[in-house]
DNA sequence: AAAATTTAGTTAGAGGTTATCACGCACCCG
DNA sequence: CGGGTGCGTGATAACCTCTAACTAAATTTT
């Protein structure tokens, strides 16, 4: 979890930024534990010994802080999207990563997939990086064979394919991105929320069994 | 929007009922607009030209208010769905109704579908609704002829079928089941979330794609 | 080195929230 | 028509975000 902004230049903006990444740290540990709408300066100051309007220092506004933690959680679910890529794991690779990763901090999942807030909107530097882990997705259907004549979706893909940001992609590589895209997430955020939980099967077998489908897609 | 509760025997519970309801009414105005996390019993006293702790005749607490609304929102979803059945549309008659129910308030289906928040349990009646949705989704999938042998995790599913709560679906009818849910919950979700906008392709179009996919599953 | 500037943290306070309490008043039922 | 029941009130406590004014410390400039 080392941060990217810990190593500044001068003295005062290391301990700058030190003091912003420990604010986040315990943000994120309440945000674990109550969910992000708990969220509270206040008790995070008060976890850090100081007295709350202190942290304005740091954070212009709540919204701030949680928008900088969205950003933190996209970075960190591309960088995991992009190492599990270098493994040449290929799809499964992918959906094995992105899983493992949704586990590991569910909130931090819904932070960027959940419930949307109906005022917000995402900054612009947001869907850059959102765009990134489209191109790694987009990557990995490329390096798949294509399964077959494109349906007829494919092609209406195929002519509105500016999401893909220039990508070279098939368009049945791109329909196939979407419904990885959207079928795991189905599954994934189903199985966080704890919907599954009284169902007695077995989830890793149900992703399992919707990762192969995905794959052995045919025409 | 008629409300079970608006038919009460005494002109007491009449009133009390009526002015429940009412409430209820302006909570959902708030929650389209500002998402759940902004409800605020205060302002809806405002609306309702009364003072705050007035409400808490009528309601216990936020969370109780909360809780009831989800209730609604259950009951609502599964009369949309048991409706849709009737009309002997199957389950692409069941999409299409879930689809138009999610559209028609977004947070509605959030409420149900949304992020979790991490030390809230449903009440055990409002389960007892999600097994009625889910049994009409079993019926639909039950009138589908089955579509080829079992595959390994129909049979998993075949020694996991608790959660049917004894319905006679065959397992191949189980896992339609589930990955109608999953999938179309997948796209839903995104789209309601507003990952799609910037991306330029149909929503419809690619709801229909999927839901194709899913009623035209081989073995 | 000393002075000036920038910055961190403090307390006080405005305005918002949920929720509890004690009280008055009106309504409904016997 | 009297008395209990229940509705709505204002006051209050304990939170919350966020602003403002001020102090103290560290850095930068002269």
């Amino acid at each position: 979890m080392a941060d990217a902004e810990a190593d500044a230049r001068t003295p005062r903006e290391r301990y700058r930024a030190q003091v912003r990444t420990e604010i986040k740290g315990h943000a994120w540990e309440q945000i674990a534990t109550a969910g992000a709408s708990a969220l509270s300066l206040n008790a995070i100051a008060k976890q850090m010994g100081m007295s709350g309007p202190a942290l304005y220092r740091y954070f212009a506004s709540r919204d701030e802080l949680i928008t900088e933690l969205i950003r933190d959680a996209y970075r960190s679910l591309a960088e995991t999207l992009r190492t599990a890529s270098g493994t040449g794991a290929g799809l499964a690779g992918l959906a094995h990563a992105l899983r493992g990763w949704a586990r590991e901090d569910p909130q931090r999942y819904f932070l960027i997939y959940g419930t949307p807030v109906p005022g917000y909107h995402a900054p612009e530097d947001i869907t850059g990086i959102a765009d990134e882990i489209m191109k790694t997705l987009l990557d990995a259907c490329t390096a798949l064979a294509p399964d077959g004549p494109p349906s007829p979706f494919d092609a209406h893909l195929e002519d509105h394919r500016d999401w893909a940001a220039g990508h070279p992609a098939p368009p049945t590589a791109l329909h196939r991105a979407l419904t990885f895209w959207t079928r795991l997430h189905g599954v994934l955020s189903l199985e966080l929320a704890g919907h599954f939980t009284n169902m007695g099967f077995d989830r890793d077998l149900f992703f399992a069994a919707e990762l192969d489908d995905l794959l052995a897609h045919r025409a």
